[in-house]
DNA sequence: CCAATATATTGACATATGTCGATGTCTATG
DNA sequence: CATAGACATCGACATATGTCAATATATTGG
């Protein structure tokens, strides 16, 4: 399974330098999407600490205490993670198990790129 | 003059990587602060408008009919945008040139890099 | 000093967002 | 099938945010 987010991670908008160009409406969307996912300290911490797992994949499950939000909380910003296509998810059994889409976040840093 | 901004520029959180060690409560926040201020394709076409211009600054009142919002609008996106640290700003007479940060831009690319 | 222009601020409004408790849904296991 | 546990969703709430019209605050020219 592991499907990747259906909803923004294929209209990547990768490689469209913010500082080369003037962004286009459409473009200048599509990437306020992705960083206003970043724009929140609860998922950014959520962000490392998904990357900070050896494995590279950490249980939900394992997420609450660290954050030091509630469960329903930290299942909102996950959601949100999610949906931007900077976290991919696999469910097993009651279990459901998140990992950071490299990809995506590297497409976020090259908009931010040199020019 | 054309003094940088007091606000976020100074407490850059540099180089430190998202994904490479799990993030203090303060390096978040203030993370959170610079992806907040890219958060906004208003704020995004305004960084990249004042980006593409030659002289590299670009005077305020000729921001308003490209961006197509209010004057007013404008010059909230471009106080937020001077908040976070990625545009600096200079009063000559009675206009405002704004120019592009771009190691405050740089500083926020090295939270995304690879590990 | 007055009029004109550029920019910032204020006030108001609708909408979005982060948060939590309560509840629903699914899955494994007696 | 009943229970327990993991996760998502719902409802509610306070707060934040984007937007604009109106107004205030410079600054330049006459």
């Amino acid at each position: 399974m592991a499907k990747a987010a259906t909803t923004a991670a294929d209209e990547q908008v990768c490689c469209t330098p913010l500082l080369a160009a003037p962004l286009s409406d459409d473009d200048a969307d599509e990437l306020a999407r992705g960083f206003h996912a970043l724009a929140d300290p609860a998922r950014l911490r959520l962000l490392s600490l998904i990357a900070a797992q050896p494995e590279g994949e950490v249980c939900a499950c394992d997420l609450v205490e660290p954050l030091g939000k509630s469960q329903p909380t930290v299942s909102h910003h996950l959601k949100v993670l999610y949906e931007a296509g900077l976290v991919d998810r696999e469910k097993r059994g009651t279990w459901v198990w998140y990992r950071v889409v490299p990809e995506r976040v590297a497409a976020l840093r090259t908009a931010l790129a040199e020019q």
